[in-house]
DNA sequence: TGGTACATGTAACATGTTACATGATTAG
DNA sequence: CTAATCATGTAACATGTTACATGTACCA
């Protein structure tokens, strides 16, 4: 029986296929390649790390300029992320604050929801617009797996879009003022 | 300074607005109601009651048939919830763990891909039904922010089931056996 | 009268978040 | 030489998950 890795030490595996890497990289590459679907802090990365090593997942290198330290897969580890990789993922979770607010939006201000609701579709907004853009700039040479993320992001964002804008007036309608 | 809610308990006292409640009940009605965006566990609604309580927002009547115990919302609550729903709603946090296994799709063997996004895919098409047949059933009488939210599950599945439609075949296909 | 669903909870643990501490290096 | 940023980490806490324990009422 081979160490149970959750999602996030797994993906963390997964970017140590292309090589050696500190946590600090490590974060970066999440953020980019995952991130829209998967949120990752430093110290999430740093804990996992510490983990795997100790499971002898992976080794840690020489600490080379400003401490930073490359960490490199085993044979262990990279038996361990087939396992996890071929192992069948959990279910979808969603948690959207906004939409709570929607929900109970009866004892709300509508001034505060729409409020709410401008910040939030200007957000979504300009995620579309970024991911876009990298289609634009990258798409091309992109692998179909992280191309197929990124279609995800802009589907959804996209979807999120039109629900904003197809909010009846009652929901998302400042109060008339004079 | 009154006690700073976090999601969870605040959609508790929201749902307590409609009169008072057993653990249970409010359990079965965050499912149905905020469910689809907003994941909740027993455990977690009577831990996030008993500490309403400690701090007065809440208070517990008589047990009834079946140790059912009834909480009232106080005066206390009622602000404590108002300042809640008036704060700024955190960040979306998405979690998709297929989404990973999407990512990191090299690494795993075309069939298995294909069964996981199979199953995955029969699992949104049978959300959006649901979703339908809700408003089928009830959409007259929603009201419209409960309306607004339902709305949102059936774009986001929508949109999901056409993400999953569009898959090239090199992320999608079993590989051919013959 | 025996099984099933109801109803409340506790305990242990896993994961995620926030705030902070520390020192190294680089840019201006 | 000094401020900003890089890079690693720890500590404390909040939240979420899983497994289990306990007893109650209803229904066949």
């Amino acid at each position: 029986m081979t160490y149970r890795l959750n999602a996030t030490a797994g993906s963390l595996l997964g970017f140590l296929h292309r090589g050696p890497s500190s946590g600090w990289d490590l974060l970066a590459t999440a953020r980019v390649q995952i991130g829209q679907f998967w949120s990752i802090t430093p110290s999430q990365v740093y804990r996992e790390l510490a983990a795997m090593q100790a499971e002898g997942l992976i080794v840690a290198g020489e600490s080379g300029p400003r401490d930073r330290r490359p960490y490199t897969l085993t044979d262990t580890g990279r038996q361990a992320f087939t396992e996890w990789i071929r192992s069948e993922p959990g279910p979808e979770v969603i948690r959207y604050p906004l939409l709570l607010t929607v929900a109970f939006g009866v004892h709300l201000e509508p001034d505060v929801l729409a409020g709410f609701l401008d910040r939030h579709r200007t957000e979504h907004a300009e995620r579309l617009e970024r991911y876009r853009e990298v289609v634009a700039v990258a798409g091309g040479e992109m692998d179909p797996y992280a191309r197929a993320t990124l279609d995800f992001g802009i589907r959804y964002e996209t979807a999120v879009l039109a629900w904003f804008d197809a909010l009846p007036r009652e929901v998302s309608a400042r109060a008339p003022r004079d």
